[in-house]
DNA sequence: GATGAATGAGTCTTCATTCAT
DNA sequence: AATGAATGAAGACTCATTCAT
């Protein structure tokens, strides 16, 4: 149904209207459930939290990555608008880098698993790996170039392995006190740093 | 049992043989198993691979983290050992630190699924985690005190989380040319030095 | 839901029938199973009799024990709510509690295995117990009481351990033409009357 | 192996005498597993609590009946012996029966899970049922008899069921405080009585 | 469009029993 | 005779996904 039809009966509108709604009601029931069971949480979980039917999932995100994207678009669009902005910012194009990296990190650790499925090779993740990459990687790339380009750091290093790295140091960081992946992360990025 | 018994005890001797044989076949068919499906992989498929009963894999490893245990015994205990060996042969604890990890990467890297179950909260694997905890922790710490007491990296750096993210890094590290986990692990490791 | 859905709500209504329809089908399989299999019956079995998946099964009764619940409810009720009424119309209190008695024996004798769950110490079982407890001691210490209050017995028995014997009696009642249950209920009850 | 091997050599002799002692250990095994876990104990188990291996059991006692009968024979016996001479010494037949039972319920409420498998209609078990009955009833009968000659109890009752329902009346007596076996049986036996 | 009932594949786990050594 | 390793049947339970209403 395309924009055009708004003219039609208030009865589609209204339906429109609900659906919208149902959508958004859903995308904050996966939100809470996500928080507390994972990512991975069982599709009648979500469903019950939100009050409406298994089928209405399914309807709306056929696929569990099309949740966890939408769930989760507006702040991976927010991320990725970031890292300019800090590049305009910062002192110096590491620093953007190190302040962008850890926006991602402190958006990774408070989503319980997602870091896990973000690196899983389960062919039904593809898409929501697609998302993050298409979204992220190229913001880092000019991050990264900005960083080689002002002699901070070695020019070797693609942006692809450098998100998927940081990704994985996020994994299981919330649930273990003795972890802190931000530190780690930090150690990563002071790294990169290039040899005097 | 002492070798004294080796008269009286020929036939349950050989029984014993048999079955450490067999022990040998189940072992070797997990670690198959393992590098195709993961260390997750049903029970009955690694019987299968073994020509096994179910039962025989019970018997043997009563629960999946003892057979993870078991198939990666040698190969952790070889790399706990090599950490002294490293530090005295090394030009310094740092190089010796980095040779180490590297040691550990090249073994965690082809075992697919193990990274991720290392770091997995599901109450089964707590002997595995523990194991790997036992065996690598104080040869981490040994290393990265060496390394503080050289003046070349800082002193506030945990063992325990060194090897976590180093682990995590190698999560997903087959299965994907175009992320090297080595390389990241190189940077963490550089990032541990102390900034001049 | 209020009647008052009925407009609104046809279809869901109608599915709703429909579910109760095979909440039906299930429960009557289940009652069939149970009489050839013993209340123990595979799940498995109860489904393929009622001509539904196991997941049906469990959706309708998670647990065993809300099942044979189920099942049995509507006679267990009747037997409860038969107490009063006999009470009533009864030569005597005791008498009462004899008919009563068999009441219940008929039902439990017939019913292939139950008597023998209703003694399990298994935990699964315990609303099961409790259900028969709740429903039917009550009655029973009324009935007690009353033949007691009546002179007509000793007041010193517990209508608890009562159920429980007269429900012991009946296990394995079926499958052995050479044991009675309600002669020897009947003894019991007439154990119970006050010596002279 | 017959009495006139006696004569035969010390080898021979001495490997009777260790099958005997090695068959007693397994019953003194059996007894206190039993206690623990009851008449339907892992076969392993005995086996572990014996210290001999699984075949050893399967050799002297081919079926889990064997077991249990073996086990239990001398007291069974006992009890068996028990009924003529009551039957001379007590007060009344009645009384003599009384005691008896008693006796019995005795025995069994002290037997794990045995009262239970003792009314299974599992064929495994048909032995162990056909020796209790075969040991029992009769003595059963006779006092019975006897009371029912003293005009103590009705003639009508049959030993079998008699000795059915107080086994059945002994099942689940452990393991509850509010059920009372022996308070039962007691009323079972008083309902005998010839009604005035 | 929404619902949620139904399906059933997929896994785990226990134990009685056999039989080669 | 004794051992105990191996077997595999049996049964429970979960959850993603479909589809009739």
């Amino acid at each position: 149904m395309s924009d055009s039809d708004e003219g039609a009966g208030r009865a589609a509108q209204s339906k429109r209207a609900d659906a919208r709604r149902n959508k958004e009601t859903l995308l904050d029931a996966a939100a809470a459930v996500f928080v507390t069971s994972g990512v991975e949480a069982p599709v009648r979980d979500i469903a019950a939290k939100a009050g409406v039917g298994l089928g209405t999932i399914y309807r709306h995100f056929p696929t569990r990555a099309d949740l966890i994207i939408a769930v989760y678009r507006h702040q991976v669009d927010a991320c990725a608008e970031a890292g300019p902005a800090l590049l305009a910012t910062s002192a110096t194009p590491h620093a953007a880098l190190g302040q962008w990296i850890n926006l991602f990190v402190d958006f990774l650790v408070t989503k319980h698993g997602l870091a896990a499925v973000l690196q899983s090779d389960n062919a039904g993740f593809d898409t929501l790996h697609a998302y993050f990459l298409d979204r992220l990687v190229p913001v880092c790339t000019q991050l990264l170039e900005a960083a080689a380009a002002a002699g901070e750091i070695r020019s070797d290093t693609d942006a692809y392995e450098l998100m998927r790295g940081v990704g994985n140091l996020c994994i299981g960081a919330d649930s273990d006190p003795r972890y802190d992946a931000r530190r780690l992360v930090e150690l990563l990025i002071a790294g990169l740093r290039r040899p005097h």
